[in-house]
DNA sequence: TGACTGATAAATATCGAAAATTATCAATAC
DNA sequence: GTATTGATAATTTTCGATATTTATCAGTCA
């Protein structure tokens, strides 16, 4: 077999993520040029839209990876065998901490999210659409064992919940949360509280 | 008695508000500079500044006036015979619809909003206060009169409850909302109803 | 034939000078 | 003595020239 390349095209599209993740996290989307990923992966600025559409495009890529990695997190806390409340209550504070410490510790990706809240909405809706299932997964099992009072449209309601959290689940709100200074960690859980009740029979 | 001057300061305070007011709603807070207040009003920009100790300043007594309609409005329902519930859900709708109605029709004052909530925080924290007060009022009575379950403190339930409704009461998530086309009405109904719901016994 | 590049058009960001605006205060007017 | 103003310092915005970056594409290389 005649190996002609050293990289595979999907190798290459890996290694452009990785590289673009890296740049993205340390110095920043905005700052971050196609040509420095470029330069670092030994190509031409041109090889990279080859591979990608646009550097938005990009973006959206590592931001689809991030969500698929939460997405896990949530599969697995709704696939464990707690009750229906105690799974809800976990995956809502899971989201939580997840887009909080985003927020606080991680600023880059925080600043990636919000690009592509601009500009790849596409992403961003099927990972609230993921987790709007998961949440109407839940609240169906939930009614189903008794646990929960049953509703006309178990989506609706999924939509209505995530909805309440809003507070403590938009990147935006968590942001004005913090820049207003709101007590750090009780509110979230006293609200996740109040919506997990609202749910039971 | 010796009338030296055209106006008291009182007065002169209210016309600088007035004519601000139409100013700021006519070609935007940014746009308006204190030379076209003090143009229009035939005194010197020196002189406004006797008056208020900045632009900002006038922003925010301008938003003082709109919430202190908004909570007589507030206020109102609240002191209505409706039950508890029936008024609270009123409450929270007509908060939501105040916002969004100046988001979608008077999205100059919205954007003054948006600066005092940048700037001028004490006055809108002022506001919210009010309006979670007005909130706990009627859990009280609610709890009272046997339609509300008890809870441990109604100050912090009724927070909860703002919280709750962030999505729909919150300037920067009703703009969010209009920006990606959600369902125009029924979801704000549906949530109120959802929290309402929460409460009763 | 498909991976890749150099050259380059189009769009965007940067930066400093110029203009406008905010805010102050000593001086004026009544 | 209080309301007011003109002059002006300090700050912010605007604007246009320059530099950078995004994105394209004809053409090279293996």
């Amino acid at each position: 077999m005649n190996i002609r390349q050293r990289f595979t095209p999907e190798e290459t599209v890996l290694r452009i993520l990785d590289v673009a993740e890296e740049h993205f996290r340390r110095v920043g989307y905005a700052k971050t040029a196609i040509a420095d990923l470029a330069d670092e992966l030994g190509m031409s600025s041109a090889n990279i839209y080859r591979y990608f559409p646009s550097k938005s495009a990009i973006n959206e890529a590592i931001c689809k990876r991030l969500f698929a990695e939460m997405d896990t997190i949530i599969g697995d806390i709704v696939a464990s065998d707690a009750s229906a409340s105690s799974r809800l209550r976990d995956v809502l504070m899971a989201m939580h901490d997840f887009n909080r410490s985003r927020y606080t510790s991680e600023r880059r990706m925080h600043e990636m999210v919000a690009v592509a809240m601009e500009e790849n909405w596409g992403a961003i809706q099927d990972h609230i659409a993921a987790f709007v299932g998961s949440i109407a997964k839940l609240i169906g099992e939930g009614i189903e064992a008794g646990e929960f009072k049953p509703v006309p449209d178990v989506a609706q309601t999924a939509m209505t919940v995530d909805e309440a959290c809003c507070c403590i689940l938009h990147p935006m709100m968590i942001a004005e949360c913090a820049r207003i200074g709101m007590d750090k960690d009780g509110h979230a859980a006293r609200l996740i509280e109040f919506v997990v009740n609202a749910l039971k029979r």
